[in-house]
DNA sequence: CCTACCGATCGGTAGG
DNA sequence: CCTACCGATCGGTAGG
């Protein structure tokens, strides 16, 4: 089911779908409705027995996206008591995921700034919650001796927005898997958290 | 000269610089020409005096950006032949400049995709290019035995949208200043390309 | 799922 | 620098 048909049937997953795709490549303000339709072979009124608004869709996005980076941090380090560990677990599977999920990344990332409140406080919030994972990683690590950074605030910053940077260029046709960026990135991450640069 | 005023004398200047403050608030397709406008304190026709048309606003904003950005990398690193140190001072002079120009990096980094052709591959020829520069130091450290990742190419992008996210998050008020950022920064693109993540 | 249609707003032009 | 105005398109509703 990939375009324009006779009479099409369409989900409500479909047009997330869509609407995923299309924010990704045009951002929400450069999407119309019309293309969404388009894309699904429908007209554009018919979208709304699938959605409540084209503001609802961005929401819908946004929240999946951030709900499943929270849930993937704390699998990743339920059950690892190394400092060292746990960070490169969790940097590992948030590299991973924007491999895998580029055009929700995309969306998050350059879009979330077009919700309305109180979505975008509460995304924020939950975006934050992510950081303060993460930093905390860094700081149990400085505290046990294993890492050396000046600021675990700027290292969280750093090392976070090196992953999601992958939703910007990784490809499938790629030479590298999406486990292999995953892996590297996370021994960068680790670099960055052991604190290197100075001999 | 901030708002509205009775009859106000606008230069290009002006509208460039509130198009930049307007389009990193709220993107490219986010922003109408009648809030630049208002901003400025007079009609949308007005600003047909002292610009081409809203495209080429984006067009002028990405275009000196990333010409800035090259000219900066080329000063950063002339005269310095240490791999280490060239790598350093030109991760410091890129994150530095997305501490002092926040508004720039955010516009290129989000709003390039709404270009249209030819400017569109014309400046993605010139990001890149910065791209591989980055990418050729730390090559050229690897081949000197001073850094040790298994790809450069990820390396280099990895250290580059590290740099690129200051700008997301860097704040005049904040407790840290541009130098001291961009010095940080700089330590952590250096212990990422020397790879210490594995004991 | 459709056609018909809404008010609002968009970027931009004419003409002074 | 302005007023007056353009066609196009936006997200969304009515009603079936």
């Amino acid at each position: 089911m990939t375009a324009a048909q006779a009479r099409a049937t369409v989900t409500s997953e479909a047009v997330v779908d869509t609407a995923l795709t299309l924010f990704a490549e045009r951002g929400y303000h450069g999407t119309a409705l019309s293309q969404i339709a388009e894309a699904l072979g429908i007209r554009t009124p018919s979208l709304y027995n699938h959605m409540r608004s084209k503001h609802d869709l961005l929401r819908v996005i946004v929240d999946r996206t951030t709900a499943a980076v929270l849930a993937d941090f704390h699998e990743a380090v339920e059950d690892v008591d190394d400092p060292v560990e746990r960070l490169r677990r969790a940097t590992r599977v948030y590299a991973h995921r924007h491999a895998t999920h580029r055009r929700e990344a995309l969306v998050v990332n350059r879009d979330t700034g077009s919700l309305e409140e109180p979505h975008r406080t509460e995304l924020q919030q939950r975006r934050r919650e992510h950081e303060h994972a993460i930093r905390g990683l860094i700081a149990d690590g400085v505290e046990a001796g294993v890492f050396m950074v000046e600021s675990p605030r700027l290292a969280s910053f750093a090392i976070r927005e090196m992953c999601v940077s992958v939703a910007r260029w990784f490809s499938d046709d790629g030479p590298l898997s999406a486990d292999q960026v995953a892996d590297q990135y996370a021994d960068f991450a680790v670099s960055v958290a052991r604190g290197c640069a100075t001999n």
